[in-house]
DNA sequence: CACGCATTGTCAGTATACTGACGAATACGC
DNA sequence: GCGTATTCGTCAGTATACTGACAATGCGTG
């Protein structure tokens, strides 16, 4: 009913995007509970996990998320010992970011429930469907990867 | 390189969600620079004026939004005179938002721009594709509706 | 009609996410 | 090597987005 003008609000890819990340939030929260822990959090931990030392910046455009945002999630990382932080000897504006054994721990605790999230989030798409919506979805943020503030390293 | 527990970040539906939400911002802000206007808020704007005098628990389920963040969203668009607030008579609960008449400027301005920034986001998806890919879309934001605390109202 | 319950809006607190600016440190051009 | 440019981390400010709590209000049932 109504909608007399521009297009409805769920025919917006935007406004459909914004949704389908909310939804995931939920589910991740909701898989997640008991180890408090967001999904962009998670991101980061597995990152420093998988590549021990790098530097903020770099980490930032490992996880696709901007320097002062991840400087912000990395203290409060920090102050949970999740991981530490070390000066860069050569270069001295760097700190290197490194976990810690609570963060190997946890990540070894979280994979299951991480790996849930991520496929309830998908979890109403058959299965030839889901892979076609996941081929699109890299397609798109591959293409649009220039845009904001937190472009993703090309690995 | 690396990646060795865990799936890749790039395989992570909620990973790739987030990125392309944060593009589709960037868009959106970039085409509507001028105007000062988030999609959040944009949404709120176009639904008040698709529905005026819907009260503020009303408007949040239209636009995906919890009660909390609509109330604040609404606070900032009253100071700027884009739409008002009036007690309910009948329910001295509510708080009918109505557009002004800058707000009905701003929208017919914004048009042009909001529904560009749309189009950007899925534009590297071939016309097929990216009907597939909206048709997904919907049906995963209908099927995980439930979650999280800003529902959408079943219209 | 009174009591319990639900709803509305709000508030405080926390967590992404961005912009723009800044000092400190390094790299580069000449 | 010296001045300039760039990079890194940080800070302040703003904008979603959630949780949990609360007072005020309205409503249903006994």
């Amino acid at each position: 009913m109504s909608k007399k003008t521009s297009f409805a609000l769920a025919a917006r890819p935007g406004f459909l995007i914004r949704r389908l990340h909310q939804i995931h939030l939920s589910l991740f929260a909701e898989e997640c509970a008991s180890f408090n822990i967001t999904p962009v959090q998670y991101s980061i931990l597995t990152a420093v996990a998988a590549q021990p030392g790098l530097e903020q910046a770099a980490l930032a455009q490992e996880v696709g998320v901007d320097r002062a945002t991840l400087a912000n999630v990395v203290a409060r990382l920090a102050a949970r010992s999740l991981v530490r932080r070390r000066q860069g000897k050569r270069d001295r504006r760097l700190k290197h970011v490194l976990p810690t054994a609570a963060c190997e721990r946890l990540l070894a605790r979280m994979e299951g429930p991480a790996r849930r999230a991520h496929e309830r989030t998908i979890d109403a798409l058959a299965g030839r469907e889901r892979a076609l919506f996941m081929k699109a979805l890299s397609h798109l943020v591959s293409a649009g990867n220039a845009h904001g503030r937190a472009p993703l390293r090309i690995s």
